[in-house]
DNA sequence: GTCTATATAGGGATAGAC
DNA sequence: GTCTATCCCTATATAGAC
């Protein structure tokens, strides 16, 4: 039986990017890297298991199935975003939640880049897992971040170029973290500040809503 | 043998998305939509068949192989954007080059999006592709496009600011492509002025090529 | 041009030894 | 905790009938 990573402990969750003590993390480290680089339904177990340097079978040791694994590594996202909800309801002035929102997503995107890579990648998968069968163990599984952003880029009360400019802000976002490959030479230091100004121009425009 | 869609011919290219008369182009037809909402990998030629109406079998009447389907696809977004380069290079003045790129683009995603959305989502699917076999009987399967946009990207002369607005604005335009279904009550008329003055916005910026 | 039947490979997952 | 061996299923692809 694995260790005692009870169900909704999603890891002790550090905020850096290098983990890898145990094997159970070893095995996340592994899974998400090529989960990103092969995607999640091209990445087989026997992959995983030989960059670990162990067999197939040893894995069903640490996780109950391949979308077990998945699931652990979405946990980690969860653990990074469960703050943020609160924290926009909480403001009274409800007018500029999508900036505030975007502030947080920014630094977050930054400081979890794989995660978050991983999250923007294989939707499909996740999405299915969602749908799937291991939703008791770890609890309904709420996503509710996602829902809430849902929410605000279809908000019917925002003229057209409103919601295209919310749909763009997180597409600046998420090309940028894309990309990373791209500006592997620039630190973040100096990333940071210019994709907060080319966000900040995307939600800007003019002046937000005020379309003709 | 196949009817006689010879190697280098890429469709009569029609500019609409309604295709469908042959039973290789409703194969293309089907596929295109089925890799597009489950993903290259985890469509099936079983399933491909079964939403054609005959039996698995059949297909490799027209096609030799899942990837030769997927090429022929891909064939289809080369046929759309061949004509831009030559375009692009053609004009003297080159510091425009990314503006003109990016008009281009985008009326050619809004006019294709089917096409322009499979190739957004299945990178890696078609990346494996080009390095795979079935290289010599399209030809040498250039992509002067794609290598020409990520040499633009990189250009070492930009500031940082200045690629970061470059890689956004693709990601704008890719935001909204994929986020059809939020879109759906929107026409293009109304969606495509609201989608350039945004991408129009995050390459103008402050001006471009000014950055601390 | 489409079918049935089959070959072959690889996937996820389990059993039981060590 | 990791192994080997195996089960079962589904995938791509082929052979040959119609």
């Amino acid at each position: 039986m694995p260790p005692a990573a009870g169900p909704a402990a999603p890891e002790p969750a550090q905020s850096g990017e290098v983990r890898g003590s145990t094997t159970r993390e070893r095995i996340l480290d592994i899974a998400l890297d090529l989960f990103i680089r092969r995607g999640y339904a091209e990445t087989s177990l026997r992959e995983i298991a030989a960059e670990l340097g162990f067999s197939k079978a040893a894995l069903y040791y640490h996780f109950e199935s391949k979308q077990d694994i998945l699931l652990a590594l979405h946990m980690r996202v969860h653990g990074l975003t469960d703050g943020i909800l609160p924290m926009l309801q909480a403001e009274a002035d409800a007018s500029d939640v999508w900036e505030r929102l975007l502030d947080r997503l920014i630094g977050l995107a930054l400081q979890n880049r794989r995660v978050i890579e991983l999250h923007i990648r294989n939707q499909e998968a996740i999405a299915e897992m969602h749908r799937g069968a291991s939703l008791e163990k770890h609890g309904p599984l709420r996503h509710d971040v996602d829902q809430y952003v849902l929410g605000l880029l279809s908000d019917p009360s925002l003229p057209v170029e409103g919601r295209v400019r919310r749909t763009a802000s997180l597409g600046v976002i998420a090309a940028v973290l894309l990309a990373a490959s791209a500006f592997a030479d620039v630190p973040d230091v100096e990333l940071e500040p210019a994709l907060r100004t080319v966000v900040h121009d995307v939600i800007g425009g003019p002046a937000e809503g005020s379309a003709t």
